[in-house]
DNA sequence: TTGAAAGCGCTAACAG
DNA sequence: CTGTTAGCGCTTTCAA
């Protein structure tokens, strides 16, 4: 491997002369900078990143820690975020902590570390004492951390409002929400609260099922169907998570209910997989691409000490689909 | 920030023990490896790994390329690999080729520039030039890239026989596969060649529709459906991916097919998503997570230039749906 | 416009 | 068992 060194004796100049060339800093006379670009040629040289993050103290990479990738909203924001990150010149590392103990505590190490530069923070924490005291870095999305974390996040209270508004056009007497697991503090926790409120102000009876902590996985969802069916029998609607929905589409219909007919269903998420199978589903649409492309944004602005104004909060959209 | 230094005169030793006691290597006296950690505690101190990358020439990073993580078989895939790979000490990048103009190439740079130990090149890409006379690690998942790069896969001529008989249990006429682009090199075309065989052996009339180059969002999948019910009129069965047939159930429900009595359909790869919604598909699947174990070993061991005898290949399994 | 020299913060021979 | 020394390969003052 051909150091800088070597660059420079080919080209009989100095190695900071070479790094000059090579970063397009300061001045360099063509005479040399072309010297420089034919050793660089000829020995095939390509410069060492770890050398040069040692260095300037910096990795370019940016970590986004979330509880699952194999999960539709998830993979969506994960992609999201790692074409805006690429675009701004950074790399994307990613850790689902979902079947891994620890591995959020240990990611934070690695921000202490300077393994990464910085951290957009997703996942389902319960413990959120690991982020006290934090200098490095970090945006939350859609999570609360704590007081010095600034969060990204959908406007939940309109998205309940919106998921209500669906229901209220039809007759509905009983509707089950599927909820993410309390104990996670999260403005999520915003759409379920609104929309409870909002039927009950319309005389409109609502159950909630609970899901267990980072249950993500289409069996954690089918299970929690099952039980819904299992305990629910008079219900004519359900409002949940995408996933939450499609698992009860599939119960819904292995006991004969039509859909809408005789149950109608919302989803809130919106992502790709409401838009296909033989019914696409009423959704609430976070803006996905938006609020990764926000994040992305806060957290590079924030390596580099930049203010900015950007928006914290951003509207969710209703797709009109076939189930409500 | 402390560094390793402050840390020695702290205790009053040299760095080199303080490097030896925080790497648990060498004989270090309880007394000394005591004092030492009273002032790492004190100092707060935390090494920094890119110190330690520069003097290891190491960085614990598998670059894992994909062309889209925002697919259901890609993020299985990811989520899988991740998981695999933090057990084993290593970090996950990520790189989604899909909308990024030459991305895969940079990413094999920053493979030269050392910013990450090897990698696990899963995208579809049309120039393979770019890995010839690589020397850093790299294993292939699902693609040819050239002689040299070793190539972990899914049996296909297996998963295309047992899709075959899936069909061949009924008496279907006329069957339309959709195919990925078939300029990209990839083991994946097997299941489909061997499935029109066996059709074809069966007097089963058989039809491709091809999906463009790196088309992977569901809108691509539902447009390709939409074109699928335009072209084929008599056709009574599909077999394609799980997003193209989640897509073409959503046309097919539209148009007023029943599914399976009027229309069969089998999906390959057999991700969650077959497994909800209103019908449960019929479904290759294909064993995600034993593939990227594989493939996540077998990147570390060359990393640690380890030979290993484990497979290459894998079965998948049928799932029984509803479909077909 | 260029070069010498001093880091960046850690690891690893090697000597004692 | 511990300290000295010499890197790892790049960037960046600062002088010339």
């Amino acid at each position: 491997m051909a150091r800088i060194k070597d660059v420079a004796k080919e080209a009989g100049v100095a190695a900071s002369t070479v790094s000059l060339v090579l970063n397009k800093k300061g001045y360099v006379s063509e005479e040399t900078r072309l010297k420089v670009e034919a050793a660089v040629k000829k020995l095939n040289y390509i410069p060492s990143e770890m050398a040069r993050n040692l260095s300037l103290r910096r990795t370019n990479i940016i970590g986004v820690i979330v509880p699952s990738i194999a999960h539709p909203f998830f993979s969506e924001l994960a992609e999201a975020l790692e074409t805006e990150l690429y675009s701004l010149g950074y790399k994307m590392m990613l850790c689902c902590t979902k079947y891994k103990e620890n591995s959020e505590r240990k990611f934070i190490d690695m921000l202490k570390r300077r393994t990464m530069d910085g951290i957009i923070m997703g996942a389902h924490s319960l413990d959120v004492s690991i982020y006290e005291g934090l200098k490095e870095p970090i945006i939350a999305f859609d999570r609360y951390l704590n007081e010095d974390i600034p969060i990204v996040h959908c406007d939940h209270c309109y998205g309940g409002r919106l998921a209500a508004e669906a229901f209220l056009q039809h007759e509905c007497q009983h509707i089950v929400g599927i909820e993410g697991y309390q104990g996670v503090h999260t403005p999520a926790n915003d759409y379920h609260r609104v929309f409870h409120q909002a039927m009950r102000e319309h005389g409109v009876a609502t159950d909630v099922l609970e899901m267990p902590w980072n249950a993500f996985t289409y069996e954690d969802f089918l299970l929690t169907a099952e039980k819904l069916f299992a305990e629910y029998h008079e219900l004519d609607g359900i409002f949940g998570s995408d996933m939450a929905i499609a698992s009860c589409m599939r119960v819904a219909a292995r006991k004969g209910y039509r859909i809408p007919q005789d149950i109608r269903l919302v989803a809130y998420d919106g992502t790709g997989m409401t838009q296909t199978g033989i019914q696409p589903v009423t959704a609430v649409r976070q803006p996905i691409e938006e609020l990764a492309a926000l994040a992305a944004k806060k957290v590079v602005n924030k390596v580099n000490g930049i203010e900015d104004n950007l928006p914290w909060v951003l509207k969710p959209r209703m797709l009109r689909g076939e189930t409500c």
